[in-house]
RNA sequence: CGCGGGGUGGAGCAGUCUGGAAGCUCGUCGGGCUCAUAACCCGAAGGUCGCAGGUUCAAAUCCUGCCCCCGCAA
């Protein structure tokens, strides 16, 4: 089919690069203006605007797809649909309109649930176990139109804003693909959303990565995880910035729990957690026996009930701080000026005491 | 020219202001102690102190230019 992709960040470019390798005739790439970005404020263009020009497709950006000389660019492409991925723009009832088979959208959740901004990085804070990405004929409403396709993704225990970002962008640009097939057959089936059960989210601000330190520790080491690698959760030491990148939730007394960050610890630092839990059943022998010596030796009385926001111990390579309920253990975290590091060569340089407060 | 921090053996840091023998905590390798260990003891290897110039009897340290990494802001 001829089409008109509509995109701005990474998550759209798969679903452009896989149009193009499905054979379809990307007539015009869509793309918000470059912007001054990075430290040297630096122009940059949008990750969409690169695939294109790889590819060799005009790239058109717009300040207002609405604005009527945008329109008439559009119309003049004579597309017969419009794929919307990302864009960042909201488009007018004029142009959802013009192509024969409308505009189409990919939304990174299964819809009606996590409608608007952020879906992703949602889905993982608020420690969802499903998500996944639905195609759509859009209509005014924001992500209201009627789904065609729809595919579910099982989030992993060690799932983060990113690893999930890069999962949904394949599959929704699978799905897309899938969805202009049905189109071009005529069996696509549109299903209109059942609004009721729509649940939409908040666009994600950098201060939504502060930590709350009266939280739960699973609250916040879902927030670690979902703001991984952007915005980022963070703390304040000694009035730095203090970011953390990855962190464990303990039970006060819980076995599985601290079974499982015992299993990542041994294994290594990289994204071996996956596998870690999936071996479980082999795994609790261990993880008794590392339990027991840790009682048994009574290097230091965990202290109970201590502020929010406290180290309470420090063992090697754990750093562990009281939370409102439980204790969160950081294992990677990034001062402000200095590079991110694994707990251990984090406290080389710079020295912890327990006692000390974060926040 | 947006603001700021930083580049010192494999890792993380100190030393730079007040030039003058390469340090600390680890890791690695070898040896020892221990029922055992996240403990301890002995020894060893490993560094063009980001790059290039300059000042000086002497530069990690002072001056100039450049490269790279990072936090904020956008």
């Amino acid at each position: 089919m001829k089409v008109i992709f509509m995109g701005t960040p990474d998550f759209s470019v798969r679903t452009l690069e896989l149009l193009i390798e499905a054979g379809h005739q990307v007539v015009l790439a869509v793309t918000q203006p470059d912007k001054p970005k990075g430290r040297g404020k630096l122009m940059q263009q949008p990750p969409v605007k690169e695939a294109a020009l790889a590819h060799g497709i005009e790239v058109y950006q717009p300040k207002k797809v609405r604005n009527p000389e945008c329109v008439e660019y559009l119309r003049k492409q004579g597309a017969d649909i419009i794929v919307v991925v990302a864009f960042g723009q909201i488009l007018s009832k004029e142009i959802l309109e013009m192509p024969r088979f409308g505009c189409i959208n990919v939304h990174a959740s299964l819809l009606p649930r996590y409608r608007g901004a952020a879906p992703i990085q949602w889905a993982v804070i608020n420690g969802e176990r499903v998500t996944g990405v639905t195609t759509m004929r859009m209509d005014e409403g924001i992500d209201t139109g009627d789904m065609i396709l729809k595919e579910e993704v099982a989030l992993r225990e060690d799932e983060t804003g990113g690893s999930l970002f890069e999962r949904l962008a394949q599959k929704g640009a699978e799905l897309c693909v899938q969805t202009l097939e049905a189109i071009a057959k005529g069996t696509a089936v549109y299903t209109p959303q059942n609004h009721e059960e729509a649940t939409h989210t908040k666009m994600i601000k950098k201060k939504l990565g502060e930590m709350d330190w009266t939280k739960s520790a699973q609250e916040l080491e879902r927030l670690v995880r979902g703001l991984n690698p952007w915005p980022s959760a963070y703390t304040h030491l000694d009035g730095k910035t203090l970011k953390i990148w990855k962190a464990a939730a303990q039970e006060q007394v819980s076995a599985p729990e601290t079974c499982g960050a015992a299993a990542g610890e041994q294994v290594s630092a990289s994204a071996a957690c996956g596998s870690a839990a999936g071996e479980q059943a082999s795994v609790p022998e261990t993880c008794g026996i590392k339990q027991e010596s840790a009682k048994g030796s009574e290097w230091e009385e965990k202290p109970a009930g201590q502020e929010p926001g406290t180290i309470v111990r420090i063992i090697k390579d754990s750093i562990e701080v009281q939370t409102g309920q439980g204790i969160l253990i950081l294992k990677e975290l990034q001062l402000e000026g200095k590079k991110r590091m694994e707990a251990d060569a984090f406290l080389r340089g710079f020295p912890l005491e327990a006692g000390k407060r974060l926040g």
